[in-house]
DNA sequence: ACACGCTCCTGAACGC
DNA sequence: TGCGTTCAGGAGCGTG
């Protein structure tokens, strides 16, 4: 399940195979993902130049020297595979989407489930409309643009559970429901706890764990569970190092709990894994 | 404004 | 062994 840290990890391989280079040919085998193709998707590429890939959220936006971009989302199941010697000769079922640049390097998209998508925006405007307009700060961004404040300030207002809130693009952008569990486990802090009922020194115990996690995360390459791939087809490792994501009836990773475990209850028809004795 | 359920989709895992 | 059922979940949408 693609989340931040497997987005950036993709980010980094296109980053590397397509800064700078023209692309000469794109071919769309499947266009009805989760949002459909657009019509001129390939005409929109074809000749362009790529200037800039950029993460925001779990989104990759391919800024073209064109003054348009592209934007992926990869969903549940989507993989970027990339071939620095060109693509294969037979391309899989679920191979969705091909780009060659002029350099020889191929690019697949592929996604059994189809609840990713590839689209078109305007390279200048795409950060103000949506989703981009509405999602929340960026947990790695250097500038302190996320941290205790900025969170206690998008908690303002809330009563629902932290769980479902930290999984909202606008209050923080970029976690899934692993990444969440995690972080909140690594801050102590209970997953069905009111937004209302966390001040904010939990908030900044919360934005720190957030941003540890995820580094941790993208050092590792993201966590490979059922789908997720690296770029080049290896598989991230930080799913070895989760202390309660799967681990229902396990220890958790690491507190004194000496015979509890680990927790899995339903929260929005998601699962959630926590620990009950170390987070409260 | 916020919260929650529903929906899309397929493959893996599970149960009888 | 084999077939049917359940589950996984990002995010937009509709409803309360």
């Amino acid at each position: 399940m693609p989340e931040l840290p497997e987005v950036e990890t993709v980010k980094g391989g296109l980053e590397k195979a397509l800064l700078g280079q023209r692309l000469r040919s794109v071919r769309v085998l499947r266009r009805d993902l989760r949002v459909p193709v657009p019509d001129d998707f390939c005409k929109a590429l074809t000749g362009c130049v790529v200037t800039q890939i950029i993460r925001r959220g779990k989104y990759i936006v391919g800024v073209l020297d064109s003054g348009r971009a592209f934007v992926l989302h990869l969903g549940m199941s989507g993989r970027v595979r990339i071939y620095d010697s060109g693509l294969p000769a037979n391309l899989e079922t679920h191979d969705h989407v091909t780009i060659e640049a002029e350099n020889g390097t191929g690019i697949v998209y592929h996604d059994p489930r189809r609840f990713g998508f590839l689209i078109l925006a305007e390279a200048g405007n795409w950060d103000s409309r949506p989703p981009f307009d509405r999602m929340g700060p960026e947990p790695l961004s250097g500038n302190n643009v996320f941290n205790g404040a900025v969170l206690h300030q998008a908690l303002a207002g809330r009563k629902g559970p932290i769980k479902t809130a930290l999984l909202d693009q606008s209050v923080v952008a970029g976690l899934g429901n692993i990444y969440v569990c995690e972080a909140l486990y690594d801050a102590g802090i209970a997953p069905e706890r009111s937004c209302a009922l966390i001040d904010e020194a939990m908030c900044v115990r919360l934005a720190e764990s957030i941003r540890t996690i995820l580094l941790r995360a993208v050092a590792a390459g993201g966590s490979t569970l059922r789908d997720y791939q690296k770029t080049d087809g290896s598989l991230g490792y930080f799913q070895y190092s989760f202390s309660v994501y799967d681990r229902e009836g396990e220890r958790c990773g690491g507190c004194d709990c000496s015979n509890g475990s680990v927790v899995r209850t339903v929260q929005a028809g998601r699962s959630t894994f926590s620990c009950p004795v170390k987070q409260v």
